[in-house]
DNA sequence: GATGAATGAGATTTCATTCAT
DNA sequence: TATGAATGAAATCTCATTCAT
């Protein structure tokens, strides 16, 4: 008897994370990932218990990683600046080339799939980030203005450059890089 | 004789937005819209050729109105700094009393009901804003950054905002809408 | 206030019977109808019940019309053979010219539509054909089988005859007319 | 593992087929076929895409089998006319024990279910009735008309035939059998 | 565990009929 | 009478989930 198979839950996401960015969470079926993931949907049922649980599940799984890689390479000891250009460039390309995730975590935002508690969890793994502008704000770099306004205010801007590259095809170089990073750091900036 | 009426429209696109707010597009049937706007299922059909033709027209609707919202009061002999804030103001404003029509946009945007063409109309209601950014650019008083990336950047930030604010329940106080826009103003300033 | 307009019973009638040829009783809607007929929905209403009673009516008229059409110009004096030839023509050329109404009939005959009273009705209405056929059988001239046999062979060809030619497309010139009535003929023959 | 039944179809065909006889093929629901068949009116879909789908199913199957039927016990090397007699016989016995057929396929002709692909394929089957009847005229037992004439005379009448018997609820014996037959072939022969 | 046919509740859509004008 | 919008019952079809293999 063959024990539940880690790399088929990769695919049962990535297959939805295909899907939802193509066709939109409303267009996806059960039956739709089953087909693209390459196995019978009734073995879905063997992972999940059901479609609300592989969406909350992808959906944390997400967070998670999105999280995750932004600090990747944080230092706290250097100077403030390079360390937030460092996580802003990690979730400049986070985003970039998870852009599937992006859509499909927007996409479950406003779904009823997300349940209170998944909701919640994404909030929590929020905290790095309001340190790392309190930190800033410590530091006189940073607007002394509501942290979490802050922090919004960053992340939907990114959020809605991602999408607006992504779908002009502009490839980003360096310079188009830095100038995006100084409209942000500008309007953070004390 | 009965004639087609233009205020059941308006019902159905209000029915829509709302259910649309709460339980998310695909959580939507035509049977709840109908129920929700006094009406019966069939009748949608009268008005609408199916949900796809309704979803499409409630789209190019709401951004036709967040457009012509937009610019209302501004005058262009005036100077760009005022000008500018009269808009930024209206965006705001139309965001926060309209957010049911901000979450249905964005809903819609990657789900298969919008159209290429929809999309396309879409777009090209966006020339205003990039005429009034090039204003700016022309006056030196906005970033000489491609023009696209400095009004995604705004808006995206906007957006956010509004969810932020809408979500967490705070009511925008004079002294926070200010605080707000400097950081949307100092992002952009040259 | 106008009285009920027997034109527009045409119309209705005109309209069904066009439709049913194209699209068979089954894809065939009172919309569809008053649409073809030029006129509104709702007074279809005017002039009949409901749809049962439409195709009901029709199909009365259909077969009546044929039954009158067959016996033009017979002369019981006249000696048999021309006399049967000069009906046999006339059915002919009703199906012929008439053929929306043959396909009509033929798929009623088989619906949900046509009442037991109707299809009595239309039984009735062979009497002449049974007469004739007794008359030819008297005079030793048709074969003394069944005579609803005959008759049924004879109409059955002719009908599959007329759908044949219809389709083809081919123009029945007199020649194929001539062997067409041998056929008949001979196969009723004493 | 459940594996795709055919013995399913042959239910769903029957059921079908019983229905169109009784109600008319506008009056049968795929809900009315489901049920009859005795499976969920979901099941239909696997078997099946859609209505339109089933019934070309059915009406190409009943084709096949009519044809298949007509020919069984037929030797080109025996003498003509008992061959031929042999096969007017299949053809009866086939329309009179599946009348259901024979009223499906007359129901289908003019139905909008029918594409062309499958009216197509139905008249490429005559293919052997064409070469038997060609059979005959170069034995010069039968009439030198236009062969698809004489074919479509046949059948037509024995359609028609078969229709009153079953009405009728006469049941034929071989006399009766016999006079019909020569009606026909009275018709036909040279 | 894996499969995919089977299910049936529910979604979309159609359409005969009614009704207000 | 004539109109066509409005209705809602019923038809077609979808799809999350179950189940037999």
């Amino acid at each position: 008897m063959k024990l539940k198979d880690d790399k088929k839950i990769v695919q049962i996401f990535q297959a939805a994370l295909k899907l939802v960015a193509k066709k939109g969470l409303s267009g996806v079926t059960m039956g739709d990932i089953s087909r693209e993931a390459g196995i019978a949907t009734g073995t879905l049922y063997v992972y999940f218990k059901g479609k609300d649980e592989l969406i909350n599940a992808l959906f944390a799984a997400c967070r998670e990683n999105s999280v995750q890689v932004s600090f990747k390479g944080y230092n706290p000891q250097l100077p403030f600046k390079p360390g937030f250009k460092n996580i802003w460039l990690n979730i400049l390309r986070y985003k970039l080339q998870h852009f599937e995730e992006v859509i499909f975590m927007e996409q479950c935002y406003h779904s009823p799939f997300i349940t209170a508690g998944t909701r919640e969890k994404a909030q929590q793994l929020s905290a790095p980030f309001y340190a790392l502008m309190e930190r800033g704000q410590k530091e006189q770099l940073i607007k002394q203005t509501d942290t979490g306004l802050l922090l919004i205010f960053m992340l939907g801007a990114m959020n809605e450059l991602v999408k607006q590259t992504h779908y002009s095809g502009i490839t980003l170089n360096r310079s188009r890089i830095n100038s995006t990073f100084d409209l942000c750091w500008d309007a953070l900036k004390a």
